[in-house]
DNA sequence: CACTGATTATCAGTATACTGTCAATTTAGG
DNA sequence: CCTAAATTGACAGTATACTGATAATCAGTG
């Protein structure tokens, strides 16, 4: 009856590889070496700077863990810069570098290609609808998930 | 106009972390210690018993550097057997042992369980819909690329 | 049979991703 | 004010996931 290749699961994890695949050639033909999660990190930085690693895990429904590692990562190439906060000495707070900002503004036109190529096979209409499906399913899932998004501050 | 929430590559990747979550919370409730792609690997085996390693990564997209340490944790388990193929001496041909089958038997409501779960937010017409974007999205992407399969030297 | 090229699996290295635990610190309650 | 609870970020450990390199083996050709 059910075929791993109808289960939601597989067919999550299978585009997840796919989408993960594409972003990584159109980022590297474009001459920038940045993985998609580092990427989300940036872009929510530039609209929410000053945050700290709690909140911007929070925004993007990381690992409290995983981001500490990703933040690593993003320091280590001078994109982004991490201070320990004046108000809350536990807490590290994030800004973009000018790197950071010069690069995420350059691999703009290969990330929205990527998004494109994700859903290439799928008529507009399509697409429309599989972003919103996409959408409902997580939203109705969050409530019970270790790792919730929560709403900006 | 682009928030990253609107983006197919977040949304994915969003969802592919869901997924998993709701399995482990399945699988461990009904007392079983097997991640979604240990499962995965073993159902696809019961289907096709006695292929090689290569075979069963084809079969399930995965990485086959991945896939060496899958079986190995299923190995380790007792759950499967890994043995030299006399016909290639280079392959690994791959065998459920009995614990593997009965551990696959006892997952499966647990499994069909998590899959339902995923998708809990969607109507009935609606799961249908999402399930089949993702197959055609999937294929399209798969065809045209060959993502994230070998790129042409 | 020897040579070439392809295939099978492994290893090293890098990057997510999550669990559990811990120290430092802040906040809440009495 | 002072202690208990909560929060922040770190660490160790486990599991995917992919790249590039390598050894062993097989298949096809001359």
């Amino acid at each position: 009856m059910h075929d791993h290749s109808d289960m939601p699961g597989h067919l999550a994890r299978r585009f997840q590889q796919i989408a993960v695949a594409i972003f990584h050639e159109e980022a590297e033909a474009a001459g920038f070496d940045l993985t998609p999660v580092q990427y989300v990190a940036l872009a929510v930085l530039r609209q929410h700077p000053g945050i700290d690693q709690a909140t911007l895990a929070g925004l993007i429904a990381y690992d409290r863990t995983t981001i500490g590692g990703v933040i690593d990562r993003l320091v280590q190439k001078g994109l982004m810069a991490r201070a320990i906060s004046p108000k809350d000495r536990r807490a590290h707070v994030l800004h973009l570098t000018e790197a950071g900002l010069a690069t995420l503004e350059g691999i703009q036109p290969a990330v929205e290609a990527a998004q494109r190529r994700m859903v290439a096979g799928l008529e507009p209409a399509e697409v429309t609808e599989f972003i919103r499906l996409f959408r409902k399913a997580i939203a109705a899932a969050t409530e019970r998930s270790r790792v919730p998004a929560k709403p900006a501050p």
